[in-house]
DNA sequence: TGTAACCTGTGGTCAGACCACACGACGAGA
DNA sequence: TCTCGTCGTGTGGTCTGACCACAGGTTACA
């Protein structure tokens, strides 16, 4: 039995807590220096599994003392996900491609489920649409919007895996779209028809049309990607 | 402008240097003392970011000296998707049924893409229903190989956002899968059945039959989901 | 009673030390 | 000349101790 890192131990430690109930979303963490006698590792150690901890979105960390001090589990995935997706891309581990086909599946089975579902309720993804036909937007703001409202849909979808895993994805190529659309030939005119778009893929989950719905969401990612993919080099 | 954390430095200049070309896969990072040195931080938060970027499946750290020592860019998504995933179902970020629903989603779109794609290399995945079929399997024996089944199916279809991200998913509920299977009425007769299910998948795949191969993997997940959640407790 | 000063415990960071390790260079011996 | 063992050196892994800024509670004073 190879001897395990020390910062694994605390880890592990932690992992085990959250499994066996000892630890629950808004407990405090013992103090590091506590959890560091406690667990016989040095407090470096803790300070780098605590780090881990805090970019995968499990805890939340703050100075000082008093009730909001210290380190709180929190479970938010989202971040967590959008710093494992970000890096993977800029090292090459995921291409963009991949991305980008990962988003069909999502998004179609998102808009599938939304479609079919009994009254959804999608009065955020809607008020996202009327914010973005404000004609005084940048680019940085109508992009910014425009993936607001994908996510939102996500979140209307219910489904905490799937929103991560979204906005993800979505923040690992926010660069690329950034990029692609400062080349493209006329922003004007794509940016109508990515609202036309989006207000017809609305239009189809409120209809109840969900292979609709599914194609027009297939074809407002892929038709975007196509498009801005063919000006950069 | 407040003052950014000593680690986040580090990880921001990583990742810079990954998008901008100076590191990439293969590659060395500096020694941590001289990454500390060159960005004004202490060790100790250079090893933070090091930490992260480990645990995220970015770099593969190693003693000694040599060319396999050190820091290097790997980029293997698998075991950080894995950790994240399994962190925030135990912290209860992810509910467990959002994890299965996920599942179905990503496998259904995987096995429709091999259906209908052209004559896919799906020689691993038979070769490990093949060693599913030897009767001397213990529980946890063939549980790791229906893991290792589903995951194959994965790499098959080349997508590597998908796989990473089954092999997290799959992760994050194998203590459920392990405590369900332990609670079954009869074990011997869950196996074969879904032995049989494995081969249909998989028949249904190299038929090209798209939408059978989708419903019977969905049929396969599900029901195994809902048979092992009757009997907990 | 209200307020200001202080005390305490927290995370954030750094510096330094020591260890085990693995490779590569060097030198002694065949 | 070749081989093999030794030693040096640089690496990550870990611990310890120190100091800081901060935020809250506590206390003492007006």
């Amino acid at each position: 039995m190879t001897a395990p890192r020390a910062w694994q131990v605390v880890l592990d430690a932690v992992e085990r807590d959250l499994l066996e109930g000892r630890l629950s979303p808004g407990d405090h963490l013992p103090a590091e220096r506590t959890l560091a006698v406690d667990l016989g590792v040095g407090r470096s150690s803790v300070r780098e599994a605590l780090r881990v901890l805090e970019v995968l979105g499990l805890i939340r960390t703050a100075v000082g003392s008093g009730p909001s001090a210290g380190a709180i589990i929190v479970a938010r995935p989202g971040g967590g996900m959008s710093a494992l997706m970000r890096l993977q891309v800029a090292a090459q581990g995921f291409p963009v491609a991949d991305v980008v086909k990962t988003r069909l599946v999502l998004e179609g089975a998102i808009v599938t489920e939304l479609a079919a579902g009994d009254s959804p309720d999608l009065t955020a993804s809607a008020q996202i649409l009327t914010a973005m036909e404000r004609q005084t937007l940048t680019q940085a703001e109508f992009l910014a919007l425009d993936a607001a409202f994908h996510l939102s849909l996500a979140e209307a979808s219910g489904n905490q895996v799937v929103t991560a895993t979204m906005a993800g994805l979505r923040s690992a190529i926010e660069g690329y779209a950034r990029a692609g659309a400062a080349g493209l030939p006329s922003w004007p005119a794509t940016s109508v028809r990515l609202m036309h778009e989006h207000r017809g893929v609305l239009a189809a989950i409120l209809a109840g049309e969900a292979d609709a719905a599914r194609l027009a969401m297939h074809a407002h990612i892929s038709g975007y990607y196509a498009e801005t993919h063919l000006h950069e080099h």
